[in-house]
DNA sequence: CATGAATGAGCATTCATTCAT
DNA sequence: AATGAATGAATGCTCATTCAT
């Protein structure tokens, strides 16, 4: 019996997700550039070949690589529109921010590896700029709803912040003082501050 | 007639600092694993083989590219030192991130990426984190100054402040509204604020 | 459909062997140093990328050419062994010696020019000394047999003038009176003479 | 006062010694192909310039080199003749053989491997083989004097055995027992036993 | 005579991509 | 669909040789 379209889809779809998943752990842990597709398909336990089938060239994959890296950060700042509280809002965007860093640290590498160099930096741009003005918005609105005035630039402030910090993380490793900066960055963002 | 130590001396210090603002041009331009060392001496309009009787690697002239890097980065924080004032040491230092932002965002984004990628970041890493430890605490001391509490969280935000927007400038361009976020800062900043 | 496990490795042993032979070819005639991959990739038609596939660098490859040698070569003496009368073994050891001066000279000299350049020396070394040592063994054993006294050094002798020959035969080439010293040598190693 | 022609001649022959001896020593030390044309106006003390102003190209100076080589060979050979006795004649010649080969043996390394590897043999073969043909008809006029049938094929072997051995010992290195293979000589080529 | 900066052809090696099976 | 052998262009680097001074 012939396998139906669905379930030939279905396998299609577990083979690139399996492909992407192995692209994305060799990535982190070599570095884009050092990763070759070989060492892609190794991980994958794909031939070469097959490889080729699912992703017409190294920038495809690359492509589709950081478009899930995106998906990630969106869903992040999703989780956070299940609070009410406004307060609760900023508090769990900081500590879900401090949790990449430390559990995801190597794909925030990556990340921000992708957008710096011009190679990769062309392969992703107009999506990412979009989606990092949703989270720029959904943080204003925080801002507004707290009451700040100059909502647009505290919520600008706030998120360079996130990521000026995460940069000096990425750069000091343990050395930086990820901890006291997150209790006093949740202090400096609570009810009674601002 | 030999020329003198002195002439082939100078003939040195010029063709190298030719080499070194060719490389640091194309690097800036093209990324680092983009950049060839074919690139750069055609660039520099010399032969490639030239070229290894300055740096003995690529490894080698990337490391120094990027200590002039980071001597210009400390020039730019060593000239806030000439103000007294503590509150326009922080506005210049605000200024002088804003224009280096502007006018040297290419350097910038070399800068950064080395620092990101696996392969390039250890060519550098001790020498800029004392640099950066340095550049830490005289933003504290300032702070100190100024009377603030926490003076070394609220430098190290400070400086993941500016670090993060030059982040977000570098990645949405021209769009960042940069002046907007520069007089936001300046003002937030202010002895009238703080 | 994809080619069978079998297949495979059919393929791979005699794209192995083409390129083992187009090295060996090469390297004779040529020398090692003045060898390049190119050119054995020339000689077995094939692309110097290929090349790569089966031998993971030039040392690699060169080392795989000298096992092959190496294998030859004990080959060679054991051949003798198969001769009962100890006479009968010294007479056919210094055929076969002649022999292979006569149709491998290039063999030869690639082999001594292995052995005398540190560069290669260094690959073949530790497995050519025991290889030596086997054909000295069995060489005093023979002696041993035909009741010579003083066994060990008289087989090192023996082994010093068939090498020492060779040796002045790649140097003269053809002038060298081959023939005449075989069969001075064979009669010298007769039973009537020891 | 300028110079006389001699004087200069002097001189340059002064400076030609010096690059043929520094040449001698870096590639007996380092091997033929790892020394580059620098190692040697380094090791002589003088720049890449000069060296070409006595010697027109690698190849030249290789041949010159090779040519002192060449030279101390026929020394060592012509030292025997001040001998008389034609038995004590063949033990100076074993014992210089081997006295060589402990003194001397990266030369004879290197004079082994000129001869073996196709590029540099070229440069040499003619002067080498009158040569050798010279040392040959020398040794066959010792086992003449002394009586010996065959001493055409003789003088051979004797040349032969020495060649062989020095060829193991460059081999095995301290591991081949030298003395006791030239105390055995020695006696094998004592008049009581020829 | 003497210097060493400069050249350029050549080398070993890598890797994204193609393709016969 | 699936394999991995095969390609070839590109890369970092070396070195004999030349030449302006």
């Amino acid at each position: 019996m012939p396998r139906t379209e669905k379930q030939f889809q279905e396998m299609r779809e577990r083979s690139r997700q399996n492909i992407l998943n192995s692209a994305l752990k060799v990535f982190a842990a070599k570095g884009y550039q050092e990763t070759s597709i070989s060492d892609i398909a190794i991980e994958a336990s794909i031939s070469k070949g097959l490889l080729y089938n699912y992703f017409s060239s190294k920038e495809d994959l690359t492509r589709s690589v950081m478009e899930m890296l995106l998906i990630e950060l969106e869903n992040m700042t999703r989780n956070v529109e299940s609070e009410k509280d406004p307060y609760k809002k900023l508090r769990k965007l900081i500590e879900e921010a401090f949790d990449a860093m430390e559990t995801n640290s190597d794909y925030w590498r990556l990340y921000s590896s992708f957008i710096l160099q011009p190679e990769t930096a062309k392969l992703i741009s107009p999506e990412f700029i979009s989606s990092l003005e949703r989270i720029f918005n959904s943080m204003e609105k925080i801002f507004s709803e707290i009451g700040v005035k100059n909502a647009k630039e505290e919520a600008k402030i706030f998120g360079a912040i996130l990521d000026g910090i995460a940069f000096h993380v990425m750069l000091e490793g343990e050395s930086y003082p990820r901890n006291k900066m997150k209790k006093y960055l949740i202090k400096k963002y609570s009810k009674k501050n601002l």
